[in-house]
DNA sequence: GATCAGGAACTTC
DNA sequence: GAAGTTCCTGATC
């Protein structure tokens, strides 16, 4: 757990790239305060965890706790990408150009419209880009969106992995042999009574979970699936996207699954030339212990992950680029 | 020291 | 049997 979290750190303050001062703790509580009004009207009731809030207005609130840090993701805006970073990226982070003629988040005077605008836009942004985290999560760990579904084996994954994401203290045994109903009958107090040290992070994590699968029932009756592709990238998402199909999905599928997401993975694994399917892993230690989380394999180092990679040398699905480079490996037929 | 390459035995499905 | 996983040796960066 070196690096910066990813996943919902996709639209920590810093990466949305807001001004100071609304950075800042109030100015936070002002943009969830905003956006308050108008999830009333959206999404009507509030979700579970916090009745009386809207529910963007909940994840903002709990961004400051979750993210104490990330200063990394400024380190991606556009100007500050290192020297190996293409021009585009197949999928940018939301980006709000404060500098911008028009700028969305013009608080001088007579600003007050735009500021209830581009709030809104936050608000919507950051909803969406939490489910879209969610989502991803889901198919990694090939679990449920809803927690009361999980087994017990299902609870144990999504606590390594929201250990992993969140650099929280180990709680699996705090949390053994716990299914996902009774995890959710759970509060706050509990979660800390097991454990002290993150508890209460944990639980509003899970509270997040719920929250987002309640909306999704709420907006699509019945069962609750994040396995409908919903990404816009032009790779065969069908193709990579295996977490339904009940097939144990392949290495070479997850490592797509990852580059899909840059937003979340970026700083782990990143294409280097999408059109010809050169990819780099950036973070060795990180992407094998995805892996060895997707497949439960605790002991997975990368040592092993690129061995399973230069197995498909022989099968004709990754090669070394032409030129080679370490830790940089290309599909062979990217499209 | 980390990564790369590949052989070989093993496990899981 | 396929698809890794684990362990290993030796080479390279």
């Amino acid at each position: 757990m070196g690096s910066a979290s990813p996943g919902l750190s996709s639209v920590s303050p810093s990466h949305l790239l807001l001004p100071p001062d609304l950075v800042s703790r109030t100015g936070l509580e002002k943009v969830a305060a905003g956006a308050v009004g108008v999830e009333r009207q959206n999404w009507s009731p509030s979700p579970p965890a916090t009745p009386e809030q809207g529910l963007s207005a909940f994840y903002l609130s709990y961004f400051d706790m979750l993210y104490p840090e990330d200063s990394s993701w400024a380190a991606k805006a556009p100007g500050a990408s290192s020297q190996e970073e293409p021009p585009e990226e197949p999928e940018q982070c939301p980006v709000i150009d404060s500098q911008a003629p028009g700028g969305s988040l013009d608080l001088g005077p007579g600003g007050l419209a735009l500021e209830e605008h581009s709030l809104e836009q936050v608000q919507s942004m950051v909803v969406g880009e939490v489910l879209k985290d969610i989502e991803t999560a889901c198919k990694l760990l090939n679990i449920t969106a809803d927690p009361v579904d999980w087994s017990p084996g299902n609870v144990q994954k999504w606590l390594l992995w929201t250990e992993h994401q969140y650099r929280l203290p180990p709680m699996g045994k705090a949390f053994q042999e716990l299914a996902g109903k009774e995890l959710c009958a759970m509060s706050e107090e509990q979660f800390r009574q097991r454990s002290p040290l993150g508890g209460d992070v944990l639980h509003a994590h899970l509270d997040i979970w719920k929250s987002a699968a309640w909306m999704k029932e709420r907006t699509s009756p019945g069962a609750i699936h994040y396995c409908a592709s919903t990404s816009e990238e032009s790779w065969t998402d069908s193709e990579v996207d295996s977490s339904c199909s009940g097939q144990p999905i392949h290495l070479w599928q997850f490592l797509k699954e990852l580059l899909l997401k840059p937003h979340s993975y970026g700083r782990f694994i990143r294409w280097l030339n999408k059109e010809k399917g050169i990819f780099k892993i950036e973070d060795s230690a990180q992407v094998a212990r995805l892996w060895g989380i997707r497949k439960n394999r605790p002991a997975m180092n990368y040592d092993k992950l690129s061995r399973s990679i230069r197995q498909y040398y022989k099968k004709g699905i990754i090669r070394k680029p032409d030129i080679s480079q370490r830790l940089v490996y290309q599909f062979v037929h990217p499209i």
